[in-house]
DNA sequence: TTGTAAATGTTATATTATTACATACCGTTA
DNA sequence: TAACGGTATGTAATAATATAACATTTACAA
């Protein structure tokens, strides 16, 4: 059983925002549309989205510095993201192979380096977009 | 053979700039360092690093917004790079196991998409930092 | 030698993210 | 319940990263 976090107000109205959208938003688009419920400055969006993110409710995809919903709803994989986006449309999804997250996580490089986290983006055109 | 790419001469002075630094550079860190050479905005780095990345001379480490010279220096695989990050002194590698890219260039997800890039980012302790 | 793609130069501005500081909330435990 | 500590919030200012728009120059193949 995960450990339950329960959000707090801003964290709640974020996380439903993004979660409703299904597409990875940025900070300021989210900024954008929180700003009726009382969310008006840069810091408190990125305060609740770092937690978000450290909690493994929300992934950040790094090449496009958005956010999105966790899509492995009920095992909060933060530590051992992969991606698929399409270059054309941008449309992003969460990759949940667990071939391929067993083989990552045990990846050992030459040095013998052993890894406590991965983030791994692959790109590519989408079935529409094809 | 690959095919050589004549660096022009903004090119040439940042590539070297980064390939000498041996680590990740960010942009504005190098825009300050070559300002002596000529080269007075932003724009300019850019240019040169886009370039440099598209023809594979360095790679952009997303999760860390900066620049490293490519450390497979024969041949250039900028369309699958996996790279290891240490967490404590941002100690950074580039991760060459053609096993591991083999498998990633293969990999295809549920849907049966292929991908024609992949970037991957591991994190952990570097030997030192354990 | 001329057409064209690539590269350069310059100014301004857009986008993404953090620092610093003050205050409020919430659960624990003395 | 009062005091404490950790977490969350509010607000203003600013830092750091990246691009738009436009003018000009260079490289080089046809």
């Amino acid at each position: 059983m995960q450990k339950q976090h329960n959000l707090s107000k801003n964290q709640k109205i974020i996380f439903d925002l993004i979660d409703k959208a299904g597409e990875p938003m940025k900070a300021y688009s989210i900024l954008f549309n929180v700003q009726k419920k009382g969310i008006k400055a840069p810091l408190q969006v990125y305060r609740a989205l770092d937690k978000l993110v450290e909690i493994g409710k929300i992934h950040k995809i790094e090449s496009r510095n958005a956010f999105i919903a966790c899509q492995n709803s009920n095992c909060q994989i933060s530590k051992a993201t992969a991606f698929s986006i399409c270059e054309n449309c941008e449309k992003v999804s969460e990759i949940s192979s667990s071939k391929l997250s067993k083989y990552l996580s045990n990846f050992v490089d030459h040095s013998g380096m052993k890894f406590s986290k991965y983030n791994l983006e692959f790109f590519g055109l989408c079935k529409n977009c094809k």
